[in-house]
DNA sequence: ATGAGTGCAAATGGTTTGCAAGGCC
DNA sequence: GGCCTTGCAAACCATTTGCACTCAT
């Protein structure tokens, strides 16, 4: 089980303490949690029955408020699959635009496309509607591979 | 006040018994009120209210079910701005992409992009991931131009 | 000792469901 | 008669909130 290293550790404390926050130990375990699950994409309830295993006091609600707390700060950010619960995934520091999700409608498989691809289009949207586009989400409905290689859908 | 045209009762009518269920006078006046706020992208609540006008007995209940039903036939569309509720527009005939949504996290004004422009880029994930996409939803974020105009926000 | 952070339980609010009654083929 | 549809009220369920308590600085 990896841990957060001690430089993951340094940079969440100054995001924090940025904004005048603290880190305690269940902020410090949910992030932990988060970082482990990557790519899985856990529900708030998901993330709260995994950090329960090494923090079993915490409430569902404290979840809650630091999953909150941190999206704002910028260091995860909400993945809404419109399927009635918020999701939420790390950010690195080296990303400077939100990736796009792949979503299977059969399996409800998530892939990530890291490629940008939209920069052009914003500029072109930008200067079309006179609007300044500071973030989006872009997500795709479809089949996966396996899925269809299944032979149930193509 | 406009209403539903026979050209469009028909269409309406047809999508409906084509999966065996019925326009009753419920299902016309939410479609109606759909049709009249056009743009408006109103909540299940909102046209809730506005049915009433018409159809001073209807029951909340028939209007999320109806909304649903209409969505499944593809007569409407869900819009999820992730504020809590589901909105809804119509989907004019002639479109066969889902359009884009400019979103003002000032004034929340919705601005509809028709343009299309994800053509290509579906393409080259298509090919890339071997995902077959069916639909897609993209929402820009940022400032619109009354309210960078308005001198608070830059 | 002051204010931030927490756990718990209760409240909230959008949406769904069970059911009896109504209406149409 | 049978089935779809409806209205009503109750149930659901993710999320939020109030509050008393704890804990660092």
């Amino acid at each position: 089980m990896t841990k957060l290293s001690s430089s993951e550790i340094e940079r969440l404390k100054n995001s924090l303490k940025e904004k005048g926050y603290k880190l305690t130990p269940q902020r410090r375990a949910i992030v932990d949690i988060i970082i482990r699950n990557e790519g899985k994409h856990l529900t708030t309830e998901e993330i709260y029955d995994q950090v329960r295993s090494e923090c079993p006091e915490i409430g569902l609600a404290t979840v809650y408020r630091t999953v909150q707390l941190l999206d704002e700060i910028g260091v995860i950010c909400k993945l809404e699959l419109d399927d009635g619960c918020s999701r939420y995934e790390i950010i690195h520091k080296e990303e400077n635009h939100r990736h796009h999700h792949l979503i299977c409608t059969k399996c409800s498989k998530i892939i990530e496309v890291t490629d940008d691809l939209l920069e052009p289009l914003e500029k072109e949207i930008e200067k079309k509607y006179d609007f300044k586009i500071l973030n989006h989400s872009l997500k795709f409905y479809g089949i996966c591979s396996e899925c269809r290689k299944s032979g149930k859908y193509k």
